[in-house]
DNA sequence: CTCTGTGCAAAGCGTTTGCAAACGA
DNA sequence: TCGTTTGCAAACGCTTTGCACAGAG
């Protein structure tokens, strides 16, 4: 997973590569999945002066050109990520982790009756982790 | 779609049947999927003096008891609908429609290969519907 | 050198809260 | 009658904005 290069990635986007903004997909990276307080959290233990601002401009700058997405969870507040190829997400209902799914859904288009054209398909998975699922017993 | 006993409904779900939370159901069904800022325009045409309180104040109390349902959409905000089946939902890329969709997701369940409990899945197709489809051509 | 990004403080806006009066059961 | 709901206004918290300065390219 470690590899990115920030420096690319931005300038691929437009975006000119601040210290701030290399952290903040550092721990985007790193993390996964993180709401705007946690990547805030995260990113001001590392540079303690950066301003709550930043943070709002460099996400809205960051999902408006596409380098981030923003993830809707049910019961949860939004989540970003860096874009990569289309893919579902599972929550779990008890610890509120956050994975990728890689599953095929293409079955999906099958059962369709109406005629709408698809683009993309947002797909997300509640359950309990392997984890939460041990603990139970 | 209309017949929904909304008096019963609402004692189901322990909550007292007020007209403006009558109105409020009524608006819903009629709508189906509508976001706090267009329920609250909805229903101020009927009742002029609700409060911006008393829609909040009700949106949260039916979603808490289970009665309605939040639905988180990509670049849209959320919308609320009267809890029924689990289903799909369509969002018109173009014209921003929201339409239900009952698809068989089971098939989506045969390939994860995480050791993981599901408990239900949400599904958002983004496309092109019908109508806005033909206005292309 | 130029343009973008940063930090700060103030403003903005959607949402919540407290309270007294009104209302449903 | 009793507990819940309503409306109002104030409070709240998250997000955005404006501006001067700093930094990237």
């Amino acid at each position: 997973m470690k590899g990115l290069n920030y420096q690319e990635l931005l300038k691929k986007y437009d975006l000119k590569a601040t210290p701030q903004r290399v952290i903040f997909l550092n721990e985007l990276e790193k993390n996964g999945h993180l709401s705007i307080e946690e990547l805030e959290e995260k990113i001001k233990k590392i540079i303690p002066s950066v301003s709550t601002a930043t943070i709002y401009k460099n996400i809205n700058a960051m999902v408006e050109k596409g380098l981030l997405s923003e993830v809707k969870l049910p019961n949860s507040k939004n989540r970003y990520e860096i874009t990569k190829d289309s893919h579902a997400h599972f929550i779990c209902e008890k610890c509120s982790k956050v994975e990728d799914l890689y599953i095929d859904d293409e079955c999906l288009k099958n059962n369709i009756d109406k005629n709408i054209v698809i683009n993309d398909i947002d797909i997300v998975i509640k359950g309990i982790c392997e984890e939460c699922s041990k603990k139970e017993l």
